[in-house]
DNA sequence: TGGCCCTTAATGGTTTTACAAATGATCGTA
DNA sequence: TACGATCATTTGTAAAACCATTAAGGGCCA
């Protein structure tokens, strides 16, 4: 199943620190450990983690280094508030998706990628090189030539997310790939419970990659806009049969 | 001077792995050290700073978390390619702005600011509470009050953008006051070059809170694009000013 | 000669111990 | 009671030793 392998992106699991980082952070966005507290002494909690002091403190390095833990001598390290998060790391997002589905979190970030991606496709079709438009293409046409829903097709789908932000000429868009990663892996996790959606969506974004490429950007972005709020779409039903049951 | 106090969010410089990380973080960005390099072994690099390698692999992991570095053992240390950096993370927007202007990354955030902030201004709009109208309301008088362009002038004006982010009710919007902060920083940066702008930024801050009060949410929305468009044109200036000598 | 496997050595990964520095809490004294 | 020195706890830093991984080179075999 696509979505369960391996995306912390910043640092591998393979290392110990990395997995004691994986598993505190998911225990803080979780909730296990509530904003304000203080985390045990880290004498403690390396002996309930069964780890040395090392690699606990640096795995807190890595979570303080994406606003989550703040640690001071002799009061101890606490858990920031979770407006002062870096909610837009990769790694804070990938915790964020899998302690599931929390209505607030998902609109915000659906709302967040109906954002920046209309107007990525507006700058794409503004911007867009040769190549970058015979890659969008080829993009494309790997989704037409997929299974719809497989992982395959999934794949593809987003890399032709991926290489119009890319496309759009702004690094700061360009880096925010996994965010769109995010919200179709939410949508996934989501969508086993019923079949049928997403069987329309290759001709929305063809629609997209017509626009971009005849760099006509006003409807470069009505096309994406509309694709994403069919998304959106599929999404909130998914969620709304998932808390009928 | 403002711009120059301590605004490094989740590392203390007080900390000695702070501030290697601090440092190495700059060097990387300036580009002294170039993606694709491995860096020199821990061994090598930790004398050379005069800092333990405790203190040296904490600042690893910060950077490492923060996409831009990644380890492996025989080969060594590598700096990862600028696309893999999490560019909006506080700490990688502040190197980014203290290595000095470059024109494509001023381009991409005054950019990425137009994207956010009237899309941010149209849902606080249609969402904000009435303590947050209060609390727009009371930044904007404070701004009135205090004289154009000093530093009290500027950090209202700053926490006007960031309250209106915040009564977005989307909480990926309200983590981003830092890229706002970061922008008005290289306009700061460049505006000491000349005089007189910003003059007239006040009552285009009160047409954006009158429209959001009011609920109008497109008018919201122009408002700020307009205000931001004017901010940026401002910098451009600066940097062109500053180009020509 | 070419390709495969094994050995080797360099480098990061991890643990442990010891000590330093910061600071909240406590106790004592004016 | 208020202030100040002292104490104790916790994180910060250093150093040394050993483990695990893996790129690279050499040797063996087909």
């Amino acid at each position: 199943m696509l979505g369960t392998h391996n995306n912390s992106r910043t640092f591998s699991r393979r290392s110990l620190h990395g997995q004691v980082a994986h598993e505190i952070g998911l225990r803080i966005v979780r909730g296990d450990y509530q904003p304000g507290i203080v985390l045990p002494s880290e004498e403690r909690f390396c002996t309930e983690l069964e780890v040395s002091r090392t690699a606990l403190r640096e795995a807190f390095k890595v979570l303080s280094s994406k606003g989550m833990l703040e640690a001071r001598p002799k009061r101890g390290t606490i858990v920031k508030p979770r407006e002062s998060w870096n909610m837009l790391d990769p790694d804070v997002m990938n915790w964020s998706s899998l302690v599931g589905p929390k209505r607030d979190y998902i609109r915000s970030l659906n709302e967040f990628r109906s954002i920046i991606e209309p107007m990525a496709a507006q700058l794409a079709a503004e911007r867009a090189t040769d190549e970058q438009l015979e890659g969008i293409e080829a993009a494309l046409e790997k989704m037409k030539g997929a299974q719809t829903g497989t992982p395959e097709s999934i794949q593809y789908d987003l890399q032709f997310h991926q290489l119009i932000l890319h496309a759009s000429g702004n690094e700061l868009l360009a880096t925010l790939g996994y965010v769109i990663e995010s919200a179709v892996e939410q949508s996934i996790r989501l969508a086993h419970t019923r079949r049928g959606v997403r069987e329309d969506s290759l001709p929305l974004h063809e629609s997209v990659y017509l626009a971009i490429k005849a760099h006509n950007s006003s409807e470069a972005r009505a096309a994406m806009e509309y694709l994403i709020k069919k998304a959106i779409v599929d999404i909130q039903i998914s969620l709304d049969q998932l808390r009928k049951t």
